[in-house]
DNA sequence: ATACATGATTCAAT
DNA sequence: ATTGAATCATGTAT
């Protein structure tokens, strides 16, 4: 802006300044006859009113051509020339080249990022290219007057204008509920190629406005000097004005960005319960392949087909699962030891009977998990035996949970399996799924056991309906 | 209001 | 890439 201002201010000061100067220089030339120092005369007229009347009028066109067809036109300009040599050397050579603004920098490294304005992804270059092509092809002759650009600087701003509204329109990706991940996936190519589109025109217009700028001031540099130094600058305060509304676009298009994320992220957190189904289906499976629950892929479509699921939630769900069930295990076996401990020096020798399959093992199981320190709610363990018998309880509805009425079939012979698989460790089978990632030993290698015995635990799921929200566990 | 249950996410290890 | 572990965030029961 300040260095426009100054640029057109110290033109035009040079041409005035021309004024005052000429005239010396005339005198210096001898000339002939009156009749010259009159057309001179006139000439320098031209030259001094052509500034202060608006370049679109009318004549300005003919006067200009009258200007540039007299003779004496070539001695006058190259003194214009030579004066302006000299006063234009205090015209700042600012090179400054500043460095590429960093915030701008920092738009485009997170547009890069988030995939909008990559390099790739199909799209980007062609639309740049197609706006060059544009811009330069798209360019009427020289002679254009000052209310064409101005006309066209109006123009190019409501343009601007009124696409960033559509633009902001677009972003507001309204219907709130629940975005899903193709959702996702559609919104952000949608900002991708609004913000190209955009993008695109911004291009051309910078490139058409300057083309047409600097063929102003060729013609310009016809009737009055202008250095190509001079164009450039005008250039580079062009590109420096236009700068400002690509920021203004870049910026738009990281906060569309943020917002489809955080909103995405927001629904994606959302939890669903699975339905009973499912988690009947699911904890069917995982008990009936307590010593191996590593469902292979086909097994994880196929429950997740059964299910109603995708197959990243069964991973989410075995996934969960082992790990809490582990831990409610061992939970259990610190609190049935310690219920066993107690009971059995309360009434000697039927003890904790209900429970001793579950006692009996927990040593081994408590061996098999070494020093566990998840954060137990209360570890006051107190004397009370209720307690301990409620917590207990509580445990093992929490890991047997799914049995509640409809399994009554399988239960103990699910139980006893495994319990013969504690006792062989090297009993893979089952459904066993060949090669399955971990465990090479199926019992003792996975926490091995539970002791949930008979206590039925309510399977406490809840029904929800299943959408397919993100896919996260097996991130590929 | 609080605690719990549970699906999802993150992070490191392999 | 898959898993275990920790953690987050939410729905539900108390």
């Amino acid at each position: 802006m300040e260095d426009g201002q100054r640029m057109y201010s110290q033109q035009g000061g040079l041409t005035n300044m021309s004024g005052n100067v000429l005239p010396q220089y005339n005198m210096g030339q001898d000339e002939p006859s009156d009749q010259r120092k009159q057309e001179i005369g006139d000439i320098l007229q031209q030259i001094m009113t052509i500034t202060d009347q608006s370049l679109d009028e009318a004549q300005a066109r003919c006067r200009k051509h009258t200007l540039n067809c007299h003779r004496m036109k070539p001695a006058l300009f190259s003194v214009l020339c030579e004066i302006k040599e000299k006063t234009v050397l205090s015209i700042r050579n600012s090179q400054e080249e500043e460095p590429p603004d960093p915030q701008l920098m920092r738009l485009d490294n997170m547009l890069i990022a988030e995939g909008v304005a990559g390099p790739e992804k199909g799209g980007g270059s062609s639309a740049a290219a197609n706006a060059t092509a544009a811009a330069s092809g798209g360019q009427p002759d020289s002679a254009i007057e000052h209310s064409d650009y101005r006309a066209k600087l109006a123009q190019i701003r409501q343009i601007y204008h009124t696409e960033l509204e559509k633009y902001e329109q677009d972003l507001d990706l309204s219907d709130g509920s629940e975005i899903k991940n193709s959702d996702y996936e559609a919104k952000l190519a949608q900002i991708r190629q609004v913000y190209q589109t955009e993008y695109g025109k911004y291009e051309q217009a910078c490139n058409e406005f300057t083309t047409h700028v600097v063929n102003l001031l060729r013609e310009q540099s016809r009737t009055r000097p202008i250095a190509p130094k001079e164009i450039e600058r005008m250039v580079t305060i062009i590109r420096k004005k236009f700068a400002a509304i690509e920021m203004q676009l870049k910026q738009s298009t990281c906060e569309a960005v943020m917002i489809l994320r955080s909103r995405f992220l927001d629904a994606r957190r959302k939890r669903r319960n699975f339905s009973k189904q499912a988690t009947e289906l699911l904890n069917e499976y995982f008990y009936s392949h307590l010593s191996n629950p590593y469902p292979s892929e086909e097994a994880k479509e196929e429950l997740a087909r059964k299910c109603g699921i995708t197959v990243s939630q069964v991973s989410n769900w075995f996934g969960n699962k082992r790990i809490r069930y582990k831990k409610n295990i061992t939970k259990a076996q610190e609190e049935a030891n310690v219920y066993a401990a107690k009971s059995a020096a309360a009434h000697e020798g039927q003890g904790a009977a209900g429970y001793n399959v579950g006692g009996g093992q927990a040593g081994m199981y408590m061996n098999l998990n070494g020093g566990d320190n998840y954060q137990s709610s209360d570890n006051s363990v107190g004397d009370n035996v209720q307690n301990q018998v409620n917590a207990l309880r509580h445990v093992i509805s929490q890991s047997g949970g799914y049995s509640s009425d409809s399994m009554h079939s399988t239960p103990a012979s699910m139980y006893e399996q495994h319990m013969n698989q504690q006792i062989t460790p090297h009993s893979r089978s089952q459904n066993g799924s060949p090669h399955d990632p971990k465990p090479e030993d199926s019992t003792d290698s996975w926490c091995a056991g539970a002791f949930m015995q008979g206590l039925d635990g309510d399977g406490d799921n809840y029904d929800g309906s299943s959408d397919e929200p993100g896919l996260k566990r097996p991130k590929i």
